[in-house]
DNA sequence: CCCGAATCCCCGTGATGCCA
DNA sequence: TGGCATCACGGGGATTCGGG
């Protein structure tokens, strides 16, 4: 079984099934409760479980290229890898006490969280590869093309010594000031729909738009607002418009670029 | 005062390598 | 093999500065 996804065929690996007990049951796993410094250190946002544990076949030890992760054939996320087998089996697969603090790895947290709370839910979880050694490239496409709804908006900041220039990778950010994040793209792909030369939009619109809150700095400098020296202007500029009058905490006046 | 540009800092991501 | 610490990297947030 193949999917075309981004213009790429990925191949089917396997339903993500985690493990259950004798009964059938999910078993939910606390590894978080299983840390011996968990006093003196926080956990990260995703550490607080409850998590699973789950396996791909051992017949993908090695391959390395672009993983999507489907509910109910939905793709939700796209990940690259090195090896294929030990991303899932070593890392979302089965977290670790220590993974659930600061300092852990909580994509992977986040990852079997959903995945558990999917399945949770009736779900059906779906793994797919595409065998590549342009993984970084064909992510990068994807992810910018499709938006997949699991992949953070923020880069992937590994290594890229080993790494061409034309497939470093660069995704957005989710950073924030809360579990509210904005997505400014929504801001990119509402500007783009815009008729005429001006738009004013006040800020409680622009959080609608952007369907999280705009950052403090937002509401106190007018240089967020800035047409440039920043790359998150590029949300506007893209779309053809900069801003002209802003009324910082009221509205932003939206001005056809070249106007 | 307005605006653009520059800069610093924080932090998420995931690969790598070491150790038990 | 599993668990963990460490690292490079770069985008976004926050702030400052200088020109007009």
């Amino acid at each position: 079984m193949t999917l075309n996804i981004g213009g790429h065929k990925f191949q089917f690996v396997c339903n993500i099934l985690p493990e259950t007990d004798s009964r059938g049951v999910i078993s939910e796993l606390f590894p978080q409760d299983l840390y011996e410094k968990k006093d003196s250190v926080k956990l990260h946002k995703y550490g607080n479980g409850p998590f699973c544990k789950f396996k791909i076949p051992d017949c993908w030890l090695g391959r390395q290229g672009v993983y999507a992760i489907l509910i109910d054939d939905n793709m939700v996320y796209i990940g690259e890898c090195e090896d294929l087998l030990v991303r899932y089996n070593s890392g979302y697969g089965n977290i670790s006490p220590r993974n659930c603090y600061i300092g852990g790895q909580s994509t992977n947290c986040k990852i079997n969280s959903n995945i558990l709370q999917e399945i949770k839910n009736g779900k059906v979880i779906k793994l797919f590869f595409y065998e590549t050694s342009e993984m970084f490239a064909v992510e990068d496409d994807i992810i910018s093309r499709l938006h997949p709804a699991w992949n953070s908006k923020s880069g992937n900041k590994r290594k890229h010594t080993e790494l061409p220039k034309s497939s470093a990778k660069t995704k957005s950010v989710e950073r924030n000031r809360s579990n509210n994040s904005p997505q400014y793209s929504l801001l990119t792909q509402y500007l783009l729909n815009l008729s005429g030369n001006e738009y004013k939009l006040t800020y409680d619109q622009l959080e609608q738009i952007v369907e999280g809150e705009l950052p403090n700095s937002a509401y106190k400098h007018r240089a967020w607002w800035g047409n440039g020296g920043h790359s998150h202007a590029n949300y506007w500029l893209d779309a053809g418009w900069q801003v002209g009058t802003v009324n910082l905490g009221k509205y932003v006046v939206f001005v056809k670029a070249g106007c």
